[in-house]
DNA sequence: AGACTTTCTGGGAACGCTCCCAAACCTCGG
DNA sequence: CCGAGGTTTGGGAGCGTTCCCAGAAAGTCT
């Protein structure tokens, strides 16, 4: 009824209530004691007015702004996008809002946003971070006592940093070990981890696989398992591509015109997969007949062809929501455990996968 | 150098400085005269102690908050997270930072998001409103005098309100044409509209287009590049379809089952497009020789199968940064041109188009 | 009925900032 | 060397809340 323009304050209702401030305030937020008449009044004044209470003004008081920060990537990304949403549900049904902020994998637009969310005192973050060997914006904000949660990625430098991503490791050698399982000897795969540098079979035992890139966990996984069922790890084998498309692409094209002897291709990345795909489809080769072929990321067009690809599929909405979630626990104060938690990947065995010839 | 724990505040810069909380804020804000004198101690002071401004505070006294709320369906769905994108990268280049919420379509969801928003102080919103007849949470902003703008969708209840939209008309006749000129003239339309009860011919002339459902506007957009090249309005080439991947790929595969004489199919969605291509390979019908095919957005797995899917593609970025620029030049007061902005769509032939046989 | 609890109430400070305004300080020309 | 006119400065109110605390009102028990 009462479209009041401007905003309406506590003063307002406790005037139109015939109370003080402090009265209708108490009843307003259910704090505190007040005789049922002052709350019917305060509570009537406030509709009758249509009081909207100024979360600014809460937040400056009570030092919490029920806000949180996601600092990603990229939204348009699909894995982002969905954890986003997970994120987003999670703190949504704790009465918390998100604020995003994108960095392209850009460290100074990721300290700028880190920057500028803090200033809007944000609850906490929690984010995707860009690597990078000094992640000081991120480091600032731990030693400020401020939470943080990171999400899929972590580097060394943010090591005591509670982490909530994908079991990389793990999904990679659940891919390997279906393909091993269904007979196959000779498995490519597809990475974006530098082959070459930090040495596939140069990972130490004891080492902090947290730290490592996901695509450098995700090639260990596939090490892993073919160690664990006596095979051996052909160099040849490990197809190295950038982080795009096309790499890919012009890799698995070379790879399927090398005429090597292999019997399953494995990749491990979802831009990877579709790069894969396409060179597969241009090559006429015939799938799983040549080759079986494991995707990665349940994207929607892997069961729009034909046959459908065979892929594991990452929980992204859990992540984000984990991520959340964990973050929520960590503002409480609750002085939740600071483990990480590493989500298992999920294999969807479809069309693209069958014992070799 | 200076890891200094809990906030500090522009008192302690102005103490730290020798001068008063005054001189401190006008050199910090740059604002009013001060002495050079004046002005390096309070920088200094301010490095010194790594002071950083806190934005509630700020937007509690100057009554903005520098943040805008994104109110979309689903940030998981590719055309909204690739609008919150270019929404976020417009908002940002302006010092703006982006609250984004989901309502999956739902009117109270929607309704309890813009509330909540508004006691965040938002000093406006993009909103791509769920449908329904009356959606009073977005009047009451409107009569508030909270600058919005919607994307993509309008209904007739928010007539005044400025829209961004792709030209769904426009975008719908380009297809259609496309196929005319290729030479077809029973051309097949996959659509979400309902087409009984609207009547496709059933447009009044001088309706009001906005406000018509997006999916019914490029139904239009067929009829009227039907209509302008003398080509009949075939009923039965028609194929409504709800919104799911599902429910389209059984209505295409009913079509083509059904023997029906047509030389080409156009989809008018994303979802529906995804639908209608797998019925389509599960038929086994070579495209384009049996008809020619144009899908709806430049989905990235249009371009992955063989042949690649022609389509129309919507500049999903584009909407979400104009929609940001138009939302940001009303919160300037620069008392925008409220007018509509229908960006148009860009057709991109690949493979599954060519003249009929 | 008086003393003592318990419940309820309103005043006022505080959160960190901006902005108004009057006081203090300069700089000059006469 | 004084005052006009300009620049620089600091005090203080105010933004809309919350919260502490002292005092008023109401209830309880000998």
């Amino acid at each position: 009824m009462a479209p009041r323009s401007q905003s309406v304050t506590i003063n307002d209702v406790a005037r139109e209530a015939g109370v003080s401030k402090s009265s209708a305030a108490r009843v307003l937020a259910g704090r505190g004691s007040s005789s049922p008449k002052t709350q019917k009044a305060v509570h009537e004044a406030a509709k009758r007015l249509g009081y909207r209470p100024n979360a600014l003004a809460k937040a400056m008081v009570s030092g919490s702004s029920k806000t949180i920060a996601a600092v990603l990537p990229d939204v348009a990304n699909p894995f982002f996008s969905a954890a986003l949403r997970g994120l987003t549900d999670a703190a949504r049904s704790a009465g918390f809002e998100v604020l995003v902020a994108n960095t392209d994998n850009d460290p100074d637009v990721e300290t700028r946003s880190i920057e500028l969310l803090t200033e809007k005192r944000v609850d906490g973050f929690v984010i995707a971070p860009v690597f990078q060997d000094e992640p000081d914006a991120i480091s600032r904000l731990v030693n400020d006592e401020i939470p943080v949660v990171l999400l899929d990625r972590r580097m060394p430098a943010l090591a005591d940093v509670p982490l909530v991503s994908l079991d990389h490791v793990g999904a990679s050698e659940l891919a390997t070990e279906s393909l091993i399982e269904l007979g196959h000897k000779r498995i490519a795969i597809v990475t974006e981890a530098v082959y070459d540098s930090q040495g596939v079979s140069g990972f130490p035992p004891g080492i902090d696989t947290g730290a490592l890139r996901p695509s450098a966990q995700r090639l260990l996984g596939y090490r892993n398992a073919l160690g664990k069922h006596g095979l051996p790890l052909e160099h040849d084998l490990v197809v190295h591509a950038e982080y795009t498309w096309r790499s890919a692409q012009k890799a698995v094209r070379r790879l399927i015109e090398s005429g090597q002897d292999f019997s399953a291709l494995f990749c491990t990345d979802a831009v990877l997969t579709a790069g894969a795909y396409k060179a597969i489809v241009e090559a006429g080769v015939p799938i799983p007949e040549t080759f079986s072929f494991i995707g990665f990321d349940d994207q929607e067009w892997t069961t729009l062809v034909s046959p459908a690809i065979s892929v594991l599929d990452q929980p992204r909405h859990a992540l984000g929501a984990t991520a959340a979630t964990r973050l929520l626990a960590q503002i409480r104060h609750i002085t939740a455990n600071q483990q990480d938690v590493r989500l298992p990947a999920n294999l969807i065995p479809r069309g693209t996968t069958a014992p070799p010839r």
